[in-house]
DNA sequence: TCCGTGGCGGCGT
DNA sequence: GACGCCGCCACGG
């Protein structure tokens, strides 16, 4: 548990409850900083193994899964998030609230 | 210290 | 809606 954003970002991540998802902005609005959305992502891109960090809880505002990551779809539907025709998770139904 | 690099998002077309 | 631009900023080399 250090200080960086990184670890802050972690800390946050983890109490997301299995079957429920955030966005990257969410993360950056409860630490209190709402344009670092980006950076977010960059974490999640840095972060632990699947295995130990629930990384694929986080999408994009929208509902989209980041580009190039397809089997963050396979593991939030293994958890029973469910996602629309276009591909996206139904976030009025999935997003955590803290 | 400076600089390139992103798992975004908001706005205009 | 769907694209395309571009501002945002922590990190590591």
């Amino acid at each position: 548990m250090g200080s960086g954003f990184f670890e802050q970002v972690y800390s946050i991540v983890e109490d997301i409850p299995e079957g429920r998802v955030a966005s990257y902005s969410q993360i950056a609005r409860i630490l209190e900083q709402p344009r670092n959305a980006r950076v977010v992502g960059w974490a999640m891109r840095q972060s632990p193994p699947e295995k130990e960090f629930p990384a694929h809880r986080v999408v994009k505002q929208n509902g989209d899964t980041a580009p190039g990551f397809l089997e963050q779809r396979t593991l939030l539907e293994n958890e029973r998030v469910a996602f629309d025709h276009k591909g996206r998770v139904r976030m009025e139904d999935y997003q955590w609230e803290r």
